[in-house]
DNA sequence: GCCAACGTTGGC
DNA sequence: GCCAACGTTGGC
């Protein structure tokens, strides 16, 4: 069962709102590397989710994919700020999951931990001038990540 | 608010 | 196909 990490700045949507919700749409997602993981998701792999452009960025909660992709409806809708009128146009290239949550950390495992970690040099999120929002985590990144709780 | 780095757009 | 300009991301 593949690992993921996904990004969500807290205002879009934060670990809280969705541990209260219980499940959520993980939409807006508007580039190609990202879209195609997404596609590649299926009901019951594990992520991490991460709060990024706050405070103390970092993971502090792991969620489930519940549905695998499909059309990311807020691409067609004009009032949405993810809305993208060559979408109407020329077909919906833009995709969405469902999620769920798991479990929260007790507390952030912030980024300055996760970029000290040897393990875990190889992960887009800490490496220099990536903005991938959506990415595979190996399980070996995985139980790194989990070790710093 | 600043700025580095990236992806996309569009002229040529 | 090149590349400059622009918009976005996201840490700090």
């Amino acid at each position: 069962m593949p690992y993921w990490l996904m990004k969500s700045e807290p205002d879009e949507l934060s670990i809280s709102a969705l541990a209260r919700l219980g499940d959520a749409r993980w939409d807006g997602v508007r580039n190609y590397q990202a879209r195609n993981f997404l596609r590649a998701m299926q009901p019951g792999d594990l992520f991490l989710f991460y709060h990024s452009s706050c405070p103390r960025p970092g993971v502090a909660s792991i969620g489930k994919i519940l549905r695998a992709s499909y059309p990311d409806p807020t691409a067609l809708q004009a009032d949405s700020h993810y809305f993208d009128s060559k979408a109407l146009t020329h077909g919906n290239p833009w995709s969405a999951v469902d999620v769920g949550h798991v479990e929260t950390f007790e507390r952030v495992i912030e980024l300055p931990r996760l970029k000290a970690a040897p393990a875990l040099a190889g992960l887009p999120l800490v490496q220099r001038g990536s903005r991938l929002s959506v990415m595979p985590v190996t399980p070996a990144q995985w139980e790194a990540i989990l070790a710093l709780r």
